[in-house]
DNA sequence: AAACGTAATTATGAATTCATAATTCACTTT
DNA sequence: AAAGTGAATTATGAATTCATAATTACGTTT
């Protein structure tokens, strides 16, 4: 970074768009909950104007529902959303794995090993925490690594629409080990620098996910309690 | 159409970021430009505020830059994010090309043949006009016909931001016969429903696209004044 | 007592006001 | 005359105010 880069002072609003984005994705402010105006303002120490300024954004970024007179409440992730959602981010994935293994410096690629060693230990102590972390870390390392500005923002932002979905965090043993099978493959193409393949391995991974997740739904809304689905 | 459908009443800031944002894409407003916040409000008839507002969400989907104490700028569309958004689209349509071979129904499939054919037509006589409209319409209807909001509201904006480059209006003979040659291929696949070969064709359509927009940016930024690339 | 209707309260959308940062322009200095 | 300085103007970010829609609370009627 250079010593004469412009001088970066957020505006209020940006800064209030991330702060409720973060409440929301880290499920602070719950999914139909309306969003207390006058108490973010209180606790923020802004006024109405820029939190509001705010919601219209984070509304165009579908985490909010602004209804005419009746405020804005936290976006449901519908299962409609979901089943949307995902076809479009395996997209967008399956383009990042391609650029990604055109891009990635060996650096880069060695960042990605340490993190994927991290995940088969998390998957060894069935820490599901830890596991989580080190997933997340491979793919947005393989979005970043694909060098396309406008893919990461699209997917960051989708990812994290969907992501706030509490039934992500389960996931069943046999998912699990599956999931990790997907990745030492993906892997394997990464090493190997095969694009295409790692593209498509991608893609298929977060249909995948995508499907143990709506076998889990299913279930789920048949009234049986199961462990748990997804990754 | 319901009859109990809750009853739309779009507020001012949203009317707003539609108008606003059709006059950048139709060059209203030229990149580079200052957006006279005032002059705006005068003509609209309303106050700061929801201009604000909309400014603010226009600036999170790309159209506008927001810099501190000086307000709003129409976003160029610089080589870098042309370059990043062709990738992203590409994989948006074949994913479109996918879904829209499985879910498009006789009628939607007869109205794109439609359009088709007055593309054609449109090639023919050499009406550019004729011709990019039967072309969007015909884009746009199989992403719409992928029956997926999220995939066709992330195209839209995409869509959106390169279109207002106004070299994309250009369009050379040859590319233009090749984009010819591309949508008989692709009309063939959506006949036969082959949903894979329609997204593959719709991907490299794309790239093609792409191709010959730097084959033509890069000529004139040589200096030659050439007759015109893209479609 | 339940249901309806009306008044009071609250919350929201939008306009206005206010403080401050940026720009413009006149003026000084060399 | 050109460059630099500083005051005046303008534009912007944010707070406040205002009008109105929605919700709640209450009283009335059956």
């Amino acid at each position: 970074m250079s010593l004469t880069d412009p001088i970066r002072r957020p505006s209020l609003h940006e800064e209030l768009v991330e702060r409720l984005r973060s409440l929301i994705v880290e499920d602070a402010l719950k999914p139909g909950e309306k969003v207390p105006e006058k108490a973010l303002c209180a606790s923020f120490g802004v006024s109405r104007t820029p939190l509001r300024e705010a919601l219209k954004v984070l509304a165009s970024e579908g985490f909010v529902i602004l209804t005419a007179n009746r405020g804005a409440t936290v976006a449901k992730v519908t299962r409609a959303e979901l089943d949307n959602s995902f076809p479009v981010i395996a997209a967008l994935e399956q383009l990042a794995g391609e650029l990604a293994c055109q891009n990635l410096d060996a650096a880069g690629i060695a960042w990605i090993e340490t993190r994927h060693a991290a995940m088969l230990t998390a998957f060894a102590s069935r820490d599901r925490k830890a596991y989580f972390q080190a997933n997340q870390d491979i793919h947005q390392a393989l979005v970043r690594g694909a060098g396309n500005e406008v893919l990461e923002e699209q997917h960051r932002l989708l990812a994290a629409r969907i992501q706030r979905a509490r039934f992500m965090a389960n996931l069943s043993d046999d998912r699990w080990a599956q999931a990790i099978d997907e990745h030492e493959a993906m892997m394997d193409r990464l090493r190997g620098r095969d694009g295409e393949g790692l593209g498509q391995l991608m893609k298929r991974h977060m249909m995948n996910k995508h499907a143990a997740l709506v076998r889990a739904l299913d279930a789920e809304s048949l009234g049986e309690e199961t462990a748990g689905p997804s990754d």
